[in-house]
DNA sequence: CCTATAGCCTGACGGC
DNA sequence: TGCCGTCAGGCTATAG
Protein backbone atom coordinates (compact mmCIF):
# COMPACT_ATOMS: atom_id res chain seq x y z
CA UNK A 1 0.00 0.00 0.00
CA UNK A 2 2.42 2.74 0.88
CA UNK A 3 3.31 4.28 -1.91
CA UNK A 4 3.80 8.55 -2.41
CA UNK A 5 -0.03 8.63 -2.38
CA UNK A 6 -0.90 6.34 0.59
CA UNK A 7 2.48 8.38 2.46
CA UNK A 8 0.73 11.85 1.54
CA UNK A 9 -2.42 10.44 3.08
CA UNK A 10 -0.89 9.53 6.12
CA UNK A 11 0.98 12.90 6.38
CA UNK A 12 -2.57 14.82 6.61
CA UNK A 13 -3.81 12.26 9.09
CA UNK A 14 -0.29 12.82 11.48
CA UNK A 15 -0.97 17.17 10.58
CA UNK A 16 -4.77 16.64 11.44
CA UNK A 17 -4.32 14.36 14.70
CA UNK A 18 -0.85 14.19 16.43
CA UNK A 19 0.78 17.47 15.99
CA UNK A 20 1.72 20.08 18.72
CA UNK A 21 1.20 17.61 21.11
CA UNK A 22 3.53 16.71 23.74
CA UNK A 23 4.99 13.08 23.69
CA UNK A 24 4.89 11.23 26.86
CA UNK A 25 6.03 7.78 26.03
CA UNK A 26 7.34 5.96 23.04
CA UNK A 27 6.70 2.49 22.76
CA UNK A 28 8.47 0.18 19.93
CA UNK A 29 7.62 -3.56 19.88
CA UNK A 30 9.99 -4.30 17.34
CA UNK A 31 14.05 -3.66 17.90
CA UNK A 32 14.59 -4.16 14.42
CA UNK A 33 12.03 -1.05 13.64
CA UNK A 34 14.48 1.75 14.58
CA UNK A 35 17.35 1.93 12.41
CA UNK A 36 20.44 3.92 14.03
CA UNK A 37 19.34 3.71 17.62
CA UNK A 38 17.89 1.49 20.35
CA UNK A 39 14.11 1.68 20.80
CA UNK A 40 14.90 3.56 24.35
CA UNK A 41 17.17 5.58 22.83
CA UNK A 42 14.48 6.91 20.21
CA UNK A 43 12.34 6.99 23.26
CA UNK A 44 14.43 8.83 25.48
CA UNK A 45 14.93 11.38 22.49
CA UNK A 46 11.19 12.23 21.85
CA UNK A 47 9.83 12.42 25.04
CA UNK A 48 8.92 15.98 25.86
CA UNK A 49 9.29 17.31 22.62
CA UNK A 50 6.41 17.36 19.92
CA UNK A 51 5.59 16.92 16.50
CA UNK A 52 5.62 20.66 14.81
CA UNK A 53 5.06 19.85 11.08
CA UNK A 54 5.52 17.47 8.63
CA UNK A 55 7.12 16.42 5.11
CA UNK A 56 6.98 14.13 2.69
CA UNK A 57 9.77 12.60 0.13
CA UNK A 58 8.56 10.18 -2.13
CA UNK A 59 7.80 7.41 0.20
CA UNK A 60 9.30 8.58 3.01
CA UNK A 61 7.73 10.71 5.88
CA UNK A 62 9.25 13.01 8.72
CA UNK A 63 7.46 14.26 11.42
CA UNK A 64 9.68 17.28 12.27
CA UNK A 65 10.52 18.10 16.18
CA UNK A 66 10.31 21.27 18.29
CA UNK A 67 13.87 21.75 18.49
CA UNK A 68 15.07 20.53 15.39
CA UNK A 69 15.45 17.53 14.03
CA UNK A 70 13.11 14.56 12.96
CA UNK A 71 11.43 11.33 13.00
CA UNK A 72 11.98 9.61 9.62
CA UNK A 73 8.78 6.91 9.35
CA UNK A 74 9.34 4.20 6.68
CA UNK A 75 5.83 2.03 5.86
CA UNK A 76 7.39 -1.05 4.09
CA UNK A 77 5.06 -3.24 2.29
CA UNK A 78 2.13 -2.93 5.74
CA UNK A 79 2.07 0.39 7.23
CA UNK A 80 -0.12 2.59 8.45
CA UNK A 81 -1.08 5.39 11.39
CA UNK A 82 -4.01 4.88 13.36
CA UNK A 83 -5.18 7.41 15.97
CA UNK A 84 -6.93 6.92 19.41
CA UNK A 85 -7.30 8.45 22.71
CA UNK A 86 -8.38 5.43 24.98
CA UNK A 87 -5.25 3.09 25.32
CA UNK A 88 -7.86 0.31 25.23
CA UNK A 89 -8.32 0.83 21.61
CA UNK A 90 -4.95 -0.21 20.88
CA UNK A 91 -5.25 -1.31 16.61
CA UNK A 92 -4.11 -5.18 16.19
CA UNK A 93 -0.71 -4.91 15.09
CA UNK A 94 0.90 -1.68 16.44
CA UNK A 95 4.57 -1.82 16.44
CA UNK A 96 5.14 1.37 17.85
CA UNK A 97 2.91 3.57 19.95
CA UNK A 98 3.35 7.31 20.82
CA UNK A 99 1.40 8.59 23.70
CA UNK A 100 0.76 12.14 24.35
CA UNK A 101 0.57 14.13 27.44
CA UNK A 102 -3.04 14.56 26.98
CA UNK A 103 -3.84 11.51 26.56
CA UNK A 104 -4.11 10.55 22.71
CA UNK A 105 -2.10 8.09 20.75
CA UNK A 106 -0.69 7.57 17.49
CA UNK A 107 0.29 3.94 16.37
CA UNK A 108 1.99 2.74 13.57
CA UNK A 109 0.34 -0.38 12.34
CA UNK A 110 2.47 -2.71 10.70
CA UNK A 111 1.49 -6.37 10.38
CA UNK A 112 4.69 -7.32 8.63
CA UNK A 113 7.87 -5.48 10.26
CA UNK A 114 9.58 -4.12 7.00
CA UNK A 115 9.24 -0.57 7.91
CA UNK A 116 11.61 2.12 9.81
CA UNK A 117 11.51 4.93 12.45
CA UNK A 118 15.18 6.45 12.36
CA UNK A 119 15.88 9.87 14.24
CA UNK A 120 17.33 12.39 11.50
CA UNK A 121 19.16 15.67 11.83
CA UNK A 122 18.36 17.04 8.42
CA UNK A 123 15.44 15.86 5.62
CA UNK A 124 17.33 17.08 3.04
CA UNK A 125 20.51 15.58 4.27
CA UNK A 126 18.58 12.20 4.82
CA UNK A 127 17.06 12.17 1.14
CA UNK A 128 20.61 12.75 -0.22
CA UNK A 129 22.21 10.10 2.03
CA UNK A 130 19.64 7.38 1.25
CA UNK A 131 20.53 9.05 -2.94
CA UNK A 132 16.32 9.54 -3.74
CA UNK A 133 15.99 11.29 -6.63
CA UNK A 134 12.94 13.72 -7.13
CA UNK A 135 9.64 13.27 -5.62
CA UNK A 136 7.74 12.61 -8.00
CA UNK A 137 4.93 15.60 -7.21
CA UNK A 138 7.12 17.74 -6.13
CA UNK A 139 6.47 21.35 -8.01
CA UNK A 140 10.36 21.25 -9.29
CA UNK A 141 10.32 18.22 -11.01
CA UNK A 142 9.04 18.69 -14.40
CA UNK A 143 8.75 17.15 -17.34
CA UNK A 144 12.20 18.24 -18.41
CA UNK A 145 13.90 16.67 -15.22
CA UNK A 146 11.91 13.19 -15.49
CA UNK A 147 13.18 12.89 -19.08
CA UNK A 148 16.80 13.67 -17.51
CA UNK A 149 15.78 10.97 -14.99
CA UNK A 150 15.05 8.44 -17.25
CA UNK A 151 17.82 9.41 -20.05
CA UNK A 152 20.34 6.63 -20.86
CA UNK A 153 18.46 3.44 -18.97
CA UNK A 154 18.38 0.90 -20.93
CA UNK A 155 15.68 -1.67 -18.69
CA UNK A 156 12.12 -1.64 -18.64
CA UNK A 157 9.79 1.61 -17.88
CA UNK A 158 8.07 0.26 -15.14
CA UNK A 159 11.50 -0.78 -13.07
CA UNK A 160 12.48 2.42 -14.31
CA UNK A 161 9.64 4.05 -12.61
CA UNK A 162 10.11 1.93 -9.55
CA UNK A 163 13.19 2.61 -9.04
CA UNK A 164 13.66 5.14 -5.87
CA UNK A 165 17.09 6.54 -7.00
CA UNK A 166 15.90 8.49 -10.02
CA UNK A 167 12.50 9.29 -9.09
CA UNK A 168 10.82 8.89 -5.30
CA UNK A 169 7.56 7.73 -4.63
CA UNK A 170 6.27 5.05 -6.96
CA UNK A 171 5.88 1.28 -6.49
CA UNK A 172 4.18 -1.59 -7.83
CA UNK A 173 0.81 -0.52 -8.45
CA UNK A 174 0.86 2.95 -9.35
CA UNK A 175 3.97 2.37 -11.99
CA UNK A 176 0.95 0.03 -13.01
CA UNK A 177 -1.87 2.38 -12.83
CA UNK A 178 0.45 5.21 -14.86
CA UNK A 179 1.25 3.24 -17.72
CA UNK A 180 -2.17 1.62 -17.71
CA UNK A 181 -3.59 5.23 -18.25
CA UNK A 182 -0.83 6.14 -20.68
CA UNK A 183 -1.30 2.78 -22.73
CA UNK A 184 2.34 2.00 -22.06
CA UNK A 185 3.13 -1.56 -22.00
CA UNK A 186 5.11 -2.17 -18.58
CA UNK A 187 7.96 -3.88 -20.47
CA UNK A 188 8.59 -1.02 -22.44
CA UNK A 189 12.37 -0.91 -23.22
CA UNK A 190 12.77 3.27 -21.96
CA UNK A 191 15.17 3.93 -24.74
CA UNK A 192 12.67 2.84 -26.75
CA UNK A 193 10.80 5.51 -25.33
CA UNK A 194 10.69 9.11 -27.53
CA UNK A 195 10.67 12.23 -25.97
CA UNK A 196 7.28 13.42 -26.92
CA UNK A 197 6.16 9.88 -25.27
CA UNK A 198 7.78 10.58 -21.82
CA UNK A 199 6.69 13.75 -21.93
CA UNK A 200 3.25 12.52 -21.89
CA UNK A 201 4.29 9.65 -19.54
CA UNK A 202 5.01 12.60 -16.90
CA UNK A 203 1.52 14.12 -17.48
CA UNK A 204 -0.17 11.58 -16.70
CA UNK A 205 2.21 9.89 -13.89
CA UNK A 206 1.69 13.78 -12.43
CA UNK A 207 -2.41 13.70 -13.14
CA UNK A 208 -3.05 9.78 -11.63
CA UNK A 209 -0.80 10.80 -8.08
CA UNK A 210 -2.96 14.31 -7.98
CA UNK A 211 -6.01 12.10 -8.37
CA UNK A 212 -4.93 9.07 -6.04
CA UNK A 213 -4.18 11.41 -3.58
CA UNK A 214 -7.38 13.38 -3.64
CA UNK A 215 -9.25 10.18 -3.34
CA UNK A 216 -6.94 9.70 -0.20
CA UNK A 217 -5.76 6.84 -1.66
CA UNK A 218 -8.72 4.28 -1.61
CA UNK A 219 -8.73 2.13 -4.15
CA UNK A 220 -12.31 1.56 -4.25
CA UNK A 221 -12.83 4.81 -4.69
CA UNK A 222 -10.69 6.21 -7.83
CA UNK A 223 -12.70 7.22 -10.59
CA UNK A 224 -13.77 4.52 -12.88
CA UNK A 225 -11.32 4.09 -15.84
CA UNK A 226 -8.43 3.29 -13.50
CA UNK A 227 -7.04 0.48 -13.22
CA UNK A 228 -5.98 -0.06 -8.83
CA UNK A 229 -8.95 -1.21 -7.77
CA UNK A 230 -9.28 -4.08 -10.23
CA UNK A 231 -5.73 -5.85 -9.60
CA UNK A 232 -6.86 -9.33 -10.31
CA UNK A 233 -6.15 -12.12 -13.12
CA UNK A 234 -9.07 -12.02 -15.35
CA UNK A 235 -10.71 -8.91 -14.54
CA UNK A 236 -12.58 -7.12 -16.80
CA UNK A 237 -10.40 -3.93 -18.39
CA UNK A 238 -12.33 -0.97 -16.95
CA UNK A 239 -11.34 1.06 -20.24
CA UNK A 240 -11.91 -2.05 -23.23
CA UNK A 241 -13.61 -5.32 -23.06
CA UNK A 242 -10.77 -7.04 -22.44
CA UNK A 243 -9.50 -8.77 -19.31
CA UNK A 244 -6.70 -7.63 -17.18
CA UNK A 245 -3.69 -9.94 -17.06
CA UNK A 246 -0.68 -10.14 -14.73
CA UNK A 247 3.16 -10.07 -15.86
CA UNK A 248 6.80 -10.45 -13.73
CA UNK A 249 8.52 -7.37 -14.19
CA UNK A 250 11.69 -6.77 -11.94
CA UNK A 251 10.28 -9.71 -9.90
CA UNK A 252 7.35 -7.97 -8.63
CA UNK A 253 4.13 -8.71 -10.47
CA UNK A 254 2.24 -6.41 -12.75
CA UNK A 255 -1.14 -5.89 -13.92
CA UNK A 256 -1.93 -4.53 -17.28
CA UNK A 257 -4.58 -4.98 -20.24
CA UNK A 258 -3.09 -6.91 -22.75
CA UNK A 259 -5.02 -4.70 -25.40
CA UNK A 260 -4.66 -0.87 -23.93
CA UNK A 261 -1.48 -1.39 -23.38
CA UNK A 262 1.37 -2.28 -26.40
C1' DC B 1 24.24 -0.48 -15.94
C1' DC B 2 20.61 -3.80 -15.37
C1' DT B 3 18.17 -8.12 -14.04
C1' DA B 4 17.23 -12.10 -11.31
C1' DT B 5 17.23 -14.12 -6.90
C1' DA B 6 16.96 -14.55 -2.10
C1' DG B 7 16.02 -12.71 2.27
C1' DC B 8 13.77 -9.84 5.76
C1' DC B 9 8.77 -10.68 8.46
C1' DT B 10 4.17 -12.39 9.14
C1' DG B 11 -0.75 -12.64 7.88
C1' DA B 12 -4.33 -14.08 4.46
C1' DC B 13 -5.97 -17.27 1.32
C1' DG B 14 -6.72 -21.47 -1.46
C1' DG B 15 -6.21 -26.42 -1.93
C1' DC B 16 -6.21 -30.94 -0.11
C1' DT C 1 -10.84 -28.04 10.84
C1' DG C 2 -5.90 -28.27 10.09
C1' DC C 3 -1.83 -28.13 7.63
C1' DC C 4 0.88 -26.41 3.86
C1' DG C 5 2.31 -23.79 0.16
C1' DT C 6 2.00 -19.39 -2.04
C1' DC C 7 1.55 -14.71 -2.26
C1' DA C 8 1.66 -9.81 -0.61
C1' DG C 9 1.48 -2.70 -2.48
C1' DG C 10 9.16 -2.35 0.05
C1' DC C 11 13.91 -2.58 0.05
C1' DT C 12 18.66 -4.51 0.22
C1' DA C 13 22.55 -7.47 -0.91
C1' DT C 14 24.62 -10.48 -4.05
C1' DA C 15 25.79 -12.62 -8.30
C1' DG C 16 25.92 -12.75 -13.25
Amino acid sequence: MPELPDVETFKRYLDATSLHKTIAEVDVRSERLVAGATPDELASTLRGHAFTSTRRHGKHLFALLDGGGALELHFGMTGELEAYQDSGREPEYAQAVFAFENGDHLALVMPRKLGELRLVDDVDAFVEEQALGPDALDDAFDADAFVRALSGRRGMIKSALMTQELLAGLGNVYSDEVLFQAGVHPRTKVADLDEAKLGELYRTMRRVLRVVVDHRARPDELPDGYLTGRREEGAPCPRCDGEIRTIEVSGRTGYYCPDCQD
